[in-house]
DNA sequence: AATGAATGAGGTTTCATTCAT
DNA sequence: TATGAATGAAACCTCATTCAT
């Protein structure tokens, strides 16, 4: 009856938990139903973690663990901001199939607010917005991308595009808007050719350097 | 003691629970404090809605006809997409600014799942995804757009991009990381000249237009 | 829209207060529900009377006195115990089928529990335990009725039966146990012929004065 | 702080909750009370009952089975009606001064009304009726009883004497009653004599086979 | 004087948390 | 150490009562 507590077990009760706080919010999912649905008794999740807005806390940074761990693997091979648009792209489809849980607890967090909210931004979201913002700049002086726009403007923008296509392949409410915009869960290849047209051309595009103008 | 009941009564009750909902959710809101908060009794909640999910589902609508008239009237002239991307951003910036909860209370459906979330989805996205969708296949056709592009797919980053922008508006998480990334919250004039430019760019640039090409 | 009180009203007020208590008790009847279908508003109710048990007090009475005005009719023609018990089987049956609610309620009271159990018990029960046991009493040293007897218990025994009677004609619970018994509801004419034949031999019987004996 | 749920203690919160529901009915209780006086928490009450509704029924059956149970051992010694009316009315006495709120809840449920009033009354006194029947009937044809009578009336007859007997015995309005007709609680040993007199004379006695007639 | 909307205490029920085993 | 029954604070909701109109 006694189980032996394991770090597999502890993986198994952070997913379910990141299950049930993805679908239900802090307040919605039960502590009961957690453990039951991980296999172990509640009594193991509070050795573990102080009370449920801790255990909520450790369940957030397990998924955003394994979002920063894609982020970097793909940041990793240094390069320019729409050679690994693509790799990005691709990145967040095979996530988003494998572990959307992960992303709708993402989403989570997204409603919070007050001080919480802003430091969990930070943290969150410190990274990829230097590194967004710094590759942008530098295509732009480079001359590799357009110069007349704000790099931290178009990093968020292009940012924004990302996280809306993540939610959109694993929140329930963005699916259903996905599918009414294209009738349809549009194939993976679509989705990621278009986008990255969308992208190259806003990017790269500049208005400045076409004769006429308006 | 007993105070009245009026139109404007109810026009609080619904804004007082907008904003508590926006906060903490329907099931981390609780009626009492909605009440006192709007200030009158519980009994009055209750005697104008079944229960807490029937009054939250009125909020929800409440918020969501203000956003409805709001698009209503930006669309009403209707006009070429990059006519009125402009109006569309100055009306959400706006709007954004003196209803921030309603925004918020929006963001909060975009958490719920299962049959609700497709419903819901439909129900809100419905109008303004056929109505992207139009304009932009139109655009494209008449050559005012690019014509290499799933008008559906573009139409969903345009939607996405102008929902970012209202949740950076409003949420508590995103507007700490919209701060993140511009250092500071930019100038809304910029905010719409960077957007625009951006939507410009990715809608009528074509790359088969140009003469060398990649 | 405001209608003049009146007699009548008043009448109505507590006959379909009766018919509510009786039905669901004290605790289960709703004073709203009350008034409504009373036709009038619960200000009403609470002008004449202090508080819900005020104006369950004042149904009681009324129900009561109904009974009383009957036992009043049949008992005023003084005679002797078992010439009127016909007389009172007919009334009661009589009166149950015109006010079911009057009995309902009548059984109602006695749910009471403590001191107002008491006090009730007296109000109600005093007239008739006197009546019959006199009866009995005297009955028996006439010689019309046996001398074995102690006249209170039989007295006892005899409204006993005379209660469950009535019950057995208006609550719905005696209803359906007296259709167990009788596969169906017995023709009033039968039962007051067997119940006389009953309470006749009960009470004229003297085994003492049988030759042999058992 | 935390008491060990045992067979023992779930006894007690039924015996608890038959005597707060005997007293005040099913909408005059309060979980919150009976639980407290039963010595364990409402969250108990909840763990091992739906509702209070369900609750209820557990009490009601908890006290149908006493009840069914002492009828049973009475009754499974076959014999003639007589012969065991005394054994009936000496064992409800004894019932009675043990169990008084077991009848008290016996009496509560009377007072229901509708459809679950008639299934009640099928579940509870269908073994009785049809055992006093067969018991009449039986002795009616071999002699032992008279044969003027309809069986199932005076079966009926004979348990609504024994049911206000136990009312009579527990129930704080019949007791005042009893106390009213006998100017005080009669000795078990003179009501057990009386109604034995009453119920001998009322089944034996033949009117058609006495010489004289009226 | 009658109305019925508003009040808010109190009832039912849930569930985060504790702790005896 | 792991368990899960017990706890009881707090949430939802009802309805007896009040009182402005």
């Amino acid at each position: 009856m006694l189980k032996k507590f394991s770090p597999e077990k502890l993986e198994d009760i952070l997913e379910t938990g990141i299950e049930i706080f993805a679908d239900k919010g802090l307040h919605g999912a039960g502590m009961a139903s957690i453990a039951q649905q991980a296999g172990v008794s509640v009594g193991v999740l509070y050795k573990y973690y102080a009370n449920k807005e801790d255990f909520f806390r450790a369940c957030l940074h397990h998924s955003l663990n394994s979002l920063e761990s894609l982020l970097q693997e793909v940041t990793s091979r240094e390069d320019k901001l729409l050679n690994y648009s693509r790799q990005l792209i691709r990145a967040l489809q095979s996530f988003s199939a494998r572990h959307p849980s992960h992303i709708r607890m993402y989403h989570q967090i997204t409603a919070s607010s007050g001080e919480p909210a802003r430091q969990l931004a930070a943290e969150i979201e410190g990274l990829s917005s230097r590194l967004y913002t710094r590759l942008i700049a530098d295509g732009s002086s480079s001359g590799a991308l357009r110069r007349d726009i704000d790099p931290a403007l178009f990093a968020f923008f292009f940012d924004n595009l990302l996280m809306m296509l993540q939610f959109s392949y694993c929140c329930d409410y963005y699916k259903a808007r996905m599918e009414l915009y294209c009738g349809g869960m549009p194939e993976d290849s679509l989705v990621e050719e278009q986008l990255l047209r969308f992208l190259e051309s806003a990017f790269t595009f500049d208005r400045s350097l076409v004769p006429h103008g308006d």
